[in-house]
DNA sequence: GTTAGCACTCGCCACGCCTAAGTGCTAACC
DNA sequence: GGTTAGCACTTAGGCGTGGCGAGTGCTAAC
């Protein structure tokens, strides 16, 4: 029994089911693959897969399918990454190229991404830890109630409201703008703490505490947007697939809606040396998301945001690999300096 | 036979049929409901019933389901309000309460509807034509490239990267952000076009190109943003009741992340003078949403942007009236000045 | 206008049957 | 030893049958 051509059967396995959505059985697979030899020897091999629990019987009578561990196996070492159709490469250009907002590149790309793979497409959004701070404005909402907004040198903008603690004056609010921005002004927001200190530091006793708010704020501003939020598209994909999910399409819309769940998820992927990560089944820790795989990759200057891909364990890898890898390539082109 | 009664057999058999998903016959609804006449007049009453278009029968031996016809009719003259309970509406005040954003609000405010009401909840963003501006900021992001950014004085940041179609300084941009800043400083949204031009004819000959191209954008932001954008929650509702979409889900979620036709599905839903409008199965044009409706009513100052529900025809439409319009009004209110 | 009674219509489910697909095993073969 | 042919065995799924059960419409009496 060579173990080569075990890997073969496994290979033919997992793409004929994920083509047919069915079974597989020994006499379908040397038609439909010439591998040289006779259904009964595949017999042996697929005895021998089974054994090693890469491919499972859903009864007895019925082809394999492949287990999880069969998938990872295949993404691992078997598959080749599909190279892109001309098409579909012209079609990221042109897409991602018309657009100016950074909201609206991430809509785009997603929306992207979901179509080309026909799964559901999320994007979280960039750190700014490498960005610099442009702009600040404080804006008086009310006596006491401070509208922070911050600018980053890539066009990103945050805003937030604050509360001052003590009424404060269109005034003093000018002053303390002054303050900050001078201080401010191109620093790396990563770096922000340590100069919001030295801000606070500089200022007059008077002015000490309202300061101190407004540099709560702004740092609350400058991390909380870090990892929190994603866009999202596709998930009229999950429901044409609902051969796919039988019944548990609700638990991966839950997973979805909290983004929370999928936010860890992506943030818990590994950096794959080959540039995509994925993760297969119940090797994600989340139980409504048993059933599907996630496939992911950074992208950005320093490739800690996420752009990645949902759909069934059943999924075409290595188009969906493909896919996601280039889009991740252009994205981070795009919005790269 | 009388009048009062046929209305009072259809109300029995839209509520039998919204509790238990099955049609509802006329022995059952003489069992469930003390209706003070036999199962047969019952019948008689349903055959006319038939006849009007308000219910229909789904093959000859079941009993009988409401028609679209039928919910309207329930809907605009038959239902009363049904009172939300206490904890509900102290789940509202408690969930509204602590929250500073406006995003932020508008998110609380869809989770809480749509768990209140176990379906999809849709937020439209306010309108901003009755804000003022507030400030007004340029960044210089590339030689060329300018992201201005306004704020409304109701708190809400708007941002948007424009083509110079120049090469500006940091001088020049300075010098043109006191300008508009001057004269907008104020201005409610819907009358800045005018004011715009006035800057512009109030400019140097020289600085008419890129302020031309300023203005265009400041415009475009101010009524971009009107009635583009919402937020969703509770997707993962659709699943659970999917029993309800037999296998039409997917054309839900398509028309869900279509933002567009939600939206002009909101808007056109005309303001009912008894607060909340509903649109039931194919009263609304899109053809996936055919066994949806919805429920929607305006909210904030001038009630123009809509709070709403959508799930299956066959929805509990008392509570989630009661719902909507709980939460629109403390919504208002949160809102409000 | 209401009611009782009755014949009739279907959807649904359970049962049993059969077929097709696929397996594992054994014995022969190279 | 690995490969192959052959065969007995297993089982999901499709299909027709028949028996409820729910519900209707109609008629005749109240």
């Amino acid at each position: 029994m060579s173990e080569p051509r075990k890997l073969e059967v496994l290979r033919a396995i997992v793409e004929d089911y994920v083509h047919s959505r069915e079974p597989v059985g020994s006499k379908a697979l040397v038609e439909r693959h010439h591998l040289g030899v006779s259904s009964a020897t595949i017999r042996n091999d697929m005895a021998a897969l089974e054994d090693e629990g890469l491919i499972t019987a859903p009864h007895t009578s019925a082809g394999r399918i492949p287990t999880d561990k069969g998938y990872r196996l295949f993404v691992d070492q078997i598959s080749a990454v599909k190279p892109l159709s001309p098409a579909e490469r012209r079609a990221i250009q042109a897409l991602l190229e018309g657009s100016d907002d950074l909201d609206d590149v991430l809509d785009r790309t997603v929306r992207l991404l979901s179509q080309l793979t026909n799964q559901v497409a999320v994007v979280q959004y960039p750190h700014l830890s490498r960005a610099k701070v442009r702009h600040i404005e404080f804006v008086l909402l009310a006596p006491r109630k401070v509208l922070a907004v911050l600018i980053a040198d890539t066009g990103k903008v945050e805003q937030r409201v604050i509360d001052a603690g003590q009424e404060l004056s269109d005034e003093v609010l000018s002053e303390l703008r002054t303050r900050f921005l001078g201080s401010l002004s191109g620093t790396p927001l990563n770096l922000l703490p340590q100069t919001l200190q030295s801000v606070i530091a500089g200022c007059p006793p008077a002015r000490r505490g309202p300061a101190q708010a407004l540099a709560r704020g702004l740092e609350a501003l400058a991390t909380s947007s870090r990892e929190e939020r994603m866009v999202m598209a596709g998930t009229a994909n999950l429901a044409r697939s609902n051969v796919d999910f039988p019944l548990s399409i609700g638990p991966v819309l839950e997973a979805l809606e909290e983004q929370v769940v999928m936010l860890r998820l992506l943030s818990d992927m590994a950096e794959d040396p080959r540039g995509v990560t994925v993760s297969i089944g119940r090797e994600n820790p989340y139980d409504g998301l048993a059933e599907a795989s996630v496939v992911a990759t950074g992208y950005g200057p320093d490739a800690t945001a996420k752009v990645g891909v949902l759909g069934p364990t059943r999924m075409d890898y290595p188009t969906t690999m493909a896919a996601v890898r280039a889009v991740a390539r252009y994205l981070s082109r795009i919005l790269g300096p």
